[in-house]
DNA sequence: AGTCATGTTGACGA
DNA sequence: CTCGTCAACATGAC
């Protein structure tokens, strides 16, 4: 379900409960949910793949990881992880993972490694590559400390477009590359999610799942690459390979 | 029907 | 203690 841009859409969905008082609270998470009752929601912020329920001195963070879902005033047959009712309506998460994290939010996040916030830092990105020049690109481009947000599908699509083979060695890419890859992560981003809300995402993949590379209609390879072992979709032809 | 995946954490062992 | 590996979690698409 979330990659980044997904979880902008939940936020972009839940607005209708900011500020609101949650009147009633429950659900099968181990945090202490009774600590929510009667709270009002100050702010919904993300941060990458994070959702992140804002209280005064106090925050929610839930991780929808590969299976969470989310209704909004609606149910799930399944018992909710965690259930929020408000006076007008409920918000609830299925399958995920819910932590409490304490006091000022802006402690425990750097804005400027998530590719679609508004103080992302491509500098920042170019300067956390610089450290990594031994990894395989395809393993840094899901570093969420470099590019928060960033998931399988978005290293694919990034890849693709800027004619780099997954398995390139960070530090052997041209400058220039590495530019347009780090550029590229936030650019696709946002693609993804203008296409995501059109219903029309998968419509525009030219290389997560595909199996022909419509540049040079030459068979995609299909690998799990890097440390991480993740899927790749990559033309051997159309994807410099640096090492 | 069985396999696999848009992800991460924590346990365990070397 | 640290590093690396891997199981665990859990749903739905194909």
């Amino acid at each position: 379900m979330p990659e980044g841009p997904s979880i902008v859409i939940l936020k972009e969905e839940v607005q209708q409960f900011t500020g609101q008082k949650i009147i009633s609270v429950s659900g099968n998470t181990s945090i202490d949910i009774n600590r929510l009752q009667d709270k009002t929601i100050q702010e919904f912020k993300t941060w990458g793949k994070h959702f992140l329920i804002c209280f005064n001195d106090f925050t929610v963070k839930i991780h929808l990881l590969m299976f969470g879902t989310y209704r909004i005033n609606e149910r799930k047959e399944i018992d909710p992880r965690l259930s929020l009712g408000f006076s007008d309506g409920e918000l609830n998460f299925y399958t995920c993972s819910v932590k409490i994290l304490e006091g000022d939010i802006n402690t425990h996040y750097d804005w400027s490694v998530d590719v679609m916030n508004e103080n992302w830092d491509p500098k920042k990105a170019r300067m956390s590559l610089d450290k990594m020049s031994d990894k395989m690109i395809c393993d840094a481009i899901l570093d969420q400390n470099v590019f928060s947000g960033v998931g399988n599908i978005i290293k694919n699509e990034v890849l693709y477009r800027c004619y780099i083979h997954p398995e390139s060695l960070v530090g052997k890419i041209p400058a220039e590359d590495i530019n347009q890859l780090i550029s590229e992560c936030s650019v696709y981003s946002f693609e993804f999610l203008y296409w995501k809300k059109k219903f029309e995402l998968k419509q525009h993949w030219l290389a997560h799942t595909k199996k022909t590379c419509l540049r040079c209609n030459l068979p995609f390879h299909k690998k799990h690459t890097g440390d991480k072992k993740r899927r790749s979709f990559f033309c051997t032809n159309c994807q410099k390979l640096y090492k």
